[in-house]
DNA sequence: TGTACATCAGTGAACGCGCGTTCACTGATGTAC
DNA sequence: TGTACATCAGTGAACGCGCGTTCACTGATGTAC
């Protein structure tokens, strides 16, 4: 690792910071495990020295949070991407709900990571939009009896986040559930939420 | 603290694990960061030397189960408790919602830890039994029409936990959703997963 | 009843480790003359 | 066109720290004779 890699070009040093989100993102990716985002395991990861990060960071603290943007980015963008494709609105609240729990389960550590400390971050609020504006459309659509969209996003919301943090695959026999049909729950749960009809 | 402890008599040396578990619980209690649940600092928190832990736990993994099997003995018996007051279903199964709720909010941390790794772990089995039981006595006293408790106690059970780590009291502005009434919000959410009538 | 002894509930010092951070440096490359 | 130099993108060694764990020990106390 540090032996392929070519230093950037002279004017070009910024691009290392990318790099160094980059390989954050795949270590706490990788582990799945949080604690292992540490100041000197990045660098590794990232094929630098330790002390080449203070050029783009001024600690681990502003390093994470930078993560975590770029987090939040990504899940916005996955959930906006998973809706661009159905052509009504209860699918694409379907399909909202599916790729937002999906990314939490894909991306488990990180997921968690990013609603750990500081509750649900102001860069959530656009992909709140997203499922907020789903259910108005269902509404204007005759498909949901929402008296108000904007609440019960809410309550869509935390429900697809209990599915993303508490229900992991492959544990559902605990519970004697037997075997989960995961989108049939989702959807089930999303649209009792969202007082779809039908 | 270390000044004040005085040594367990002959013979009840075992007395001091369960002070150990407690300084844990306490200790990630107060910091409300899992990371400070280090063996040293428990020592610390509980008076004692560190390698005196060695003698009830073989390392830190051991206590730190111990820790997770009391918070889920403590869960468990702080919802039980919350149901024996209500005298009809619908009021148990509020409660129910509530407790388990305010549990996660009041010990994050720690709520956090307790789904952290494993998923939701087998001692969780027994408060899922008891969402189930209220859901079954609702449907039995015709106030809820679900045609599946088990599977509708699994959606409540989703959502609970979506409360008790998305919301956190105090960030509510940040969704423009005003002042938030959340015992309300967790009714309706219960309301609608359980199918609640009236 | 007195005393030697085994047992129990701990302690203090030490180890090697990975950590975040600092500091003085190096070597390639664009630029001024 | 050649060369001195400033700048840039990094590096290597070192620091002090808290960590988990090991080890030899200590001192109180119950028990056997």
């Amino acid at each position: 690792m540090r032996d392929t890699r070519t230093r950037n070009a002279r004017g070009s040093g910024a691009n290392l910071r990318t790099e160094i989100v980059a390989a954050a993102i795949a270590l706490v990716d990788e582990t799945n495990d949080a604690a292992s985002l540490t100041l000197r395991a990045i660098a590794r990861r990232a094929g630098i020295s330790a002390p080449s990060i203070y050029a783009h960071f001024a600690d681990l603290a502003e390093l994470t949070d930078a993560l975590l943007a770029e987090s939040f980015d990504q899940l916005h963008e996955v959930v906006a991407a998973a809706m661009r494709d159905p052509t009504d609105p209860v699918s694409e609240l379907a399909a909202a709900g599916q790729s937002y729990v999906r990314f939490g389960w894909e991306h488990s550590a990180r997921y968690r990571l990013m609603f750990a400390s500081s509750g649900y971050a102001p860069d959530s609020v656009s992909t709140f939009a997203l499922v907020e504006d789903a259910i108005a459309r269902c509404v204007a659509d005759g498909t949901s009896t929402s008296a108000d969209p904007h609440a019960d996003a809410f309550l869509v919301w935390v429900a697809m986040h209990g599915m993303a943090t508490l229900e992991k695959p492959g544990r559902a026999d605990l519970l004697r559930l037997g075997p989960l049909d995961r989108p049939a729950i989702l959807r089930s749960m999303v649209a009792r939420l969202a007082r779809l009809t039908g």
